[in-house]
DNA sequence: CTCCGTGCAAATACTTTGCAAAGCG
DNA sequence: CGCTTTGCAAAGTATTTGCACGGAG
C-alpha cells in the first residue's frame, strides 16, 4: 500500500513553507505566500499537499483556529497558546509545562491513547496592550 | 451592553438537549434530535443559539472534530479523549491528568491566559475492536 | 405595540474532488 | 510511455445571515 511519489517543485516548496516558519499558517497563507514565485500554483494543490503531509507524519495539525486548519512543521509534541482574539498561535516549550498522564487510562477505558495535546487560551501579548490601552 | 432575552421554549430545549447528553454533539445533532418534538425547528435556530450560549459561557466547545464542531454542556473544565478513527469524544475525570502550568508562561510571554485544554488522541474501544479482529 | 426569536433560503467560508493536461522517471 | 502531480472549476460541507413573520412582555 506504499505510494510512489514523484519529485515535485511545488510540493518541496510547501513543505518548507511550513517547515521554516512559527506563525502556525492554513492553506490560505502557505498559498498567498509562494503565489509571487509559482505563479500557476493553485490552492487546491496546496490543499492536497497539505493533506499528505499530515498522513504522512511529515506535519501535525494544530487544529481549527476560527474555521481555519492551523499546520505546524514542528512534528515534536510541544504545546499551543492560541489567542481568542486574534487567533495568533505560538509555541509553549515544554519546561512550561508538565503532564502526568496516568497509565490507568487506557486500562480504565478500553482505549488507545496515541498523543496528548495541551493547549492555553488566552489574550496574547499584542491583543492584550489593544484591549488594555493602560 | 446587557441583552434583552425573552424566553423561548425552543432556546431551553437547545440548551437542555446539550446538557442532558454526554456525547459532545454537533449542532446537527441537536437539530436532529429535537426535530421529532419541533418539528417547525430550522438548522440556523440550533446554530444561532449555540453560538449565542457558548458567548455566554452556558455551554463550551470541544473543538472542531472532523470539520464539525462540538459542544459540550459540562462547563467544568475537563479532559477529553477524541477517537481519531470514530471521531467520538468522551470525557476523562480530571483524576487521571495532572497537569502542572508554571505561572512565568504569562510572565515570559506576555500574555493571559484563561484556560487550559488537555486533549488525548488514540482509538476509542469500539473502534480499537474493529481495527484488532483478534 | 415594541422588540426579540425564528423559519426559510440565500449567502459565505473553507475544503475536497473530477478531469484533462503537464511533469517525472 | 506509464504513472504521478497539478490547474481549474465545480461540487461539497458546515456555518452565518437578511428578511419578514410569529411570539413574549
Amino acid at each position: 500500500m506504499e505510494r510512489k511519489q514523484n519529485y515535485s517543485r511545488k510540493r518541496e516548496a510547501i513543505l518548507n513553507a511550513i517547515k521554516s516558519t512559527t506563525i502556525h499558517p492554513t492553506a490560505e497563507w502557505v498559498y498567498q505566500t509562494l503565489k509571487p514565485d509559482y505563479p500557476d500554483l493553485s490552492l487546491g494543490t496546496v490543499y492536497r499537499n497539505l493533506s499528505q503531509f499530515k498522513n504522512d507524519g511529515l506535519i501535525i495539525s494544530v487544529g481549527t483556529v476560527n474555521g481555519q486548519e492551523r499546520f505546524d512543521g514542528n512534528t515534536k509534541p510541544h504545546t499551543h497558546f492560541i489567542c481568542s482574539s486574534c487567533g495568533s498561535v505560538i509555541d509553549i516549550p515544554d519546561e512550561f509545562v508538565s503532564l502526568k498522564t496516568n497509565d490507568d487510562i487506557a486500562q480504565k477505558y478500553h482505549i488507545l491513547v496515541d498523543s496528548v495535546d495541551v493547549q492555553f487560551h488566552g489574550l496574547c501579548s499584542q491583543c492584550l496592550q489593544r484591549h488594555t490601552p493602560l
